[in-house]
DNA sequence: TACGCAATGATG
DNA sequence: ATCATTGCGTAC
């Protein structure tokens, strides 16, 4: 007798044990289960139940012993198609995760389940005698809900006692009775406000709130409300401290009404035709019969800031959704705005989908639903627009594709590069790569014939490039008291000013962090949880840190030595403001940065604010060098580039060129003509004239000779292993073990696998909240043979007792390796 | 012989 | 991770 079975990918497996299993499909379910449908299965010697999903169907004549029963369908429908399927695959064996984390990647958030015990009294049970007094309260409990008792509620309900050990112990003395089920976690779009109450504000004598709870309070009588994490974020303090508020009744919660749908006053008016310059015509010709030739492509467009490369995507995507494809256009975070979102609605209207984290759970889920369902064919998003679940591709964009946040820095450790160049071959659909300054891998691959190469020499309109200065700030006369600005770059600001056109500076991250340093021992205050210089933020006058979001007050002495000096060193944003505004009194000046845009899209407005000039000048961090167009800009200034060319980092060259020339191509961008201001001591540096002259192709020729010379990708790849964990020591055991036990199995199995190894070092934030990290660094070569021999290598190690306490990662071109 | 805890090993 | 099994030391 023929049986069905699947193999299933289960949920929660760690890498180890990760496997497809096979279950047999019992008779009632036969008719409807299918691949692609997730399943409940019993797991292990427990047989506990767990979610997996169906990868492949089979029939079998033998029935083989020891196959488990799936225990139920989760979906009607299958969720994942035969594609999504060889998808999850791709990423088990790129980048060596659990298949159901590769599941997790393909479906919304809001569409997982998981399993949870509920227990039930058994019927007409008395409370027998010999129960403690806890375990009878906990049973009496359970008795008193009819319907039963979620476990997770019970320790909620219970907190100070170990409701584990109790269920368990009344559940063997089968007083109760425990059910499995399923929840779907679908979202609570709700966010936990507190405000003061009615009885505290009318008669405040009446409480003692204590030190940390009157900052707390203090602070809401300033704001009238606000959500636990601006709290923490202004006053320091944690959860607990609130919740006790609200016991004294000082405080109360409040769940604040829904977030309004950020796009939902996005235009619809329709905008059909688009019309090409003959440069672009050109490149969009041979795009156009790239996508039409039925084999998959790829292909690099190269066109300088202002040049129009959208728009000539934007006719390829209406040419495919005309010839009844689907297309997916990827932007990097920071350039997924409503005004984005705004211009895909105008053509393509509700054709259009949008998958974006900052969507509530239910939203994505909806926009999902729609692409799933066929309604949606465009879609536009971050990385993880990727694995939008779209039939029929015929054009995949990366835009701005030199971006880092193309590639995905926790599990799965993917790129989007690679996962479109895997859809792009199953679909023979064209990939298309387009920026003004690519990555040097791209570019290389495109120049020796891997990729196809398309470029837009001028830019849009007859739109011309700024006149950019160079301004050595170790000779240039100083303006002033001001100590971050040259002569000229005031100068340029102020003539601005009286034109009534609008400027932007750039300030590079680095560099422009606060922190606060002894005068006295020189020592720097660090977290006590990550080897990181706190960060000074005026806005709520304390120190955090950016890698683990610890804060505390700025201290009255130096916890080294005691003196009472500390020193300020950095500029911050903030300083930089205030000279900016003793210099031009009368300019209205926006400062974009952490502390300014930490609601959730401050940020929008702002920039809408500075569209509509109700500001002279913005002031900001990477985020106002990329993608806003604002026509009367005709000023850009980068205050300091250098600490971006010192990076420890074989891209930085590659990144500080990037970032120059976005900002120089902020400016001029309608019909007047731009100027570019580049603040920096090396003056002479080949990345910053090039740059300044927005000359890709020579930096290109420069940089690729370094990258054959120093053996860095694209002449090879790199792949970081990093070990982390509490105990120092045993970090570094296990890192050095593991190099000998590569060193081994390279020697033994893999002899001619090319390979370098760098390593054991220290990671360049040697600790990060109270873990310590360190890394071994391959150069070699991504193909099967290497990727089977790392898997093989972590399979081997990660049981093994030495790696206990110590987690160990493996990631193939990380954007920051070496 | 009974019990308790830690090491061991498999997960279909 | 989780849980059942195995092995060993100690209690009775």
């Amino acid at each position: 007798m023929q049986i069905l079975t699947v193999t299933v990918a289960v949920d929660k497996t760690t890498y180890s044990y990760d496997k497809l299993y096979t279950y047999r499909i019992p008779p009632e379910l036969a008719e409807n289960a299918a691949v692609g449908m997730r399943v409940l299965v019993p797991f292990g010697r427990g047989n506990k139940k767990r979610v997996g999903l169906i990868m492949s169907l089979q029939k079998t004549d033998t029935a083989e012993k020891g196959i488990k029963p799936i225990l139920g369908l989760v979906d009607a429908k299958p969720l994942i198609s035969e594609e999504g399927i060889a998808i999850i695959r791709f990423l088990k064996f790129h980048t060596f995760c659990c298949y159901f984390d590769a599941v997790n990647c393909l479906l919304p958030a809001g569409m997982a389940v998981h399993t949870q015990s509920r227990y039930v009294a058994a019927e007409d049970s008395e409370t027998p005698s010999d129960l403690n007094e806890d375990y009878q309260k906990v049973y009496e409990y359970i008795r008193s809900k009819k319907d039963g008792v979620l476990a997770d509620s019970l320790s909620e309900h219970f907190p100070d006692l170990n409701t584990d050990v109790i269920l368990a112990v009344l559940e063997s003395k089968k007083l109760i009775s425990k059910a499995e089920e399923l929840k779907r976690r679908i979202g609570d779009e709700t966010v936990v406000m507190v405000r003061l109450t009615e009885d505290f504000l009318s008669d405040p004598q009446g409480y003692k709130p204590t030190k940390k709870q009157s900052a707390v309070v203090d602070f809401l009588a300033d704001v009238t409300s606000a959500s636990l994490k601006e709290i923490a974020y202004y006053t320091g303090v944690t959860r607990n401290v609130t919740d006790n508020l609200v016991k004294s009744g000082i405080c109360e919660y409040f769940e604040c009404e829904t977030f309004r749908n950020p796009y939902e006053d996005v235009c619809t008016q329709t905008e059909s035709e688009i019309h090409l310059t003959s440069g672009q015509e050109a490149v969009y010709r041979g795009l156009h019969d790239l996508a039409a030739n039925d084999s998959a492509e790829v292909a690099l467009l190269h066109g300088v800031t202002g040049s129009g490369k959208t728009l000539v995507y934007l006719k390829l995507a209406m040419d495919m959704v005309q010839a009844g494809k689907s297309v997916i256009i990827m932007v990097p975070e920071i350039s997924l705005t409503p005004q984005t979102v705004a211009r895909f609605h105008a053509y393509f209207g509700d054709k259009v989908a949008v998958m974006h984290s900052g969507f509530t759970l239910a939203q994505r889920m909806d926009e999902w639903k729609r692409i799933k369902s066929g309604m949606a064919k465009v879609v536009v998003g971050t990385r993880s627009a990727i694995f939008a679940p779209l039939d029929n591709v015929g054009l995949i964009v990366i835009d701005e594709e030199q971006e880092h946040t193309y590639k995905s820095e926790s599990t799965p450790r993917f790129s989007a590069h690679e996962v479109a160049k895997f859809r792009a071959l199953q679909h023979r659909a064209l990939l298309l790569l387009s920026s003004a300054t690519p990555s040097v891998e791209s570019y290389y691959y495109a120049k020796t014939g891997k990729y196809r190469l398309f470029e837009l020499e001028s830019r849009y309109a007859q739109a011309q490039l700024p006149d950019v200065y160079i301004v050595d700030m170790s000779t240039a006369p100083k303006a002033g008291t001001a100590t971050q600005f040259s002569k000229k770059l005031l100068d340029e600001i102020g003539e601005n000013l009286t034109r009534g056109e609008q400027s932007i500076l750039l300030l590079n991250r680095r560099g422009y962090n606060t922190s606060l340093t002894c005068a006295k021992c020189n020592q720097t205050i660090l977290c006590p949880n990550c080897s990181i210089a706190m960060t000074y933020h005026a806005a709520n006058d304390m120190l955090m840190c950016h890698y683990c979001s610890y804060s505390e007050k700025v201290p009255a002495q130096c916890p080294n030595c005691g003196h009472e000096f500390l020193r300020h060193n950095g500029a911050g944003t903030q300083k930089i403001e205030e000279e900016l505004q003793t210099c031009f009194p009368q300019a209205s000046i926006l400062r974009m940065d952490m502390d300014t845009t930490l609601k959730r899209m401050a940020h929008e407005e702002y920039f809408q604010k500075f569209a509509r000039h109700e500001y002279d000048i913005m002031i900001g961090t990477q985020m106002v060098s990329k993608g806003l167009d604002f026509e009367n800009v005709t000023l850009a200034a980068v205050l300091n580039v250098d600490q971006s060319l010192y990076a420890n980092d074989f891209r930085a060259f590659e990144r500080t060129f990037s970032l120059i020339t976005q900002v120089v191509g902020r400016s001029g961008r309608g019909s007047l003509r731009g100027r570019a201001v580049i603040q920096t001591y090396l003056p002479d540096n080949p990345v910053i004239q090039l740059a300044s002259k927005q000359d890709y192709k020579a930096f290109f020729e420069e940089e690729i000779a370094n990258r054959r010379a120093m053996v860095f990708p694209p002449f090879c790849d790199l792949c970081q292993i990093s070990f982390n964990g509490s105990e120092q020591k045993e970090v570094i055991r296990a890192a050095n073990l593991f190099t000998k036990q590569m060193t081994e199995i390279l020697r033994m199995a893999y002899p001619n696998l090319p390979m370098k190894i760098i390593g054991p070092v220290p990671c360049t934030v040697e600790k990060m909240n109270n873990k310590f990290r360190y890394k071994i660094v391959l150069k070699c070569k991504n193909n099967k043979e290497f990727r089977e021999f790392i898997s093989r290598l972590l399979l081997k190690t990660l049981s093994e007792k030495e790696y206990q306490h110590v987690s160990v990662v493996a990631d193939i071109n990380p954007f920051n390796s070496i």
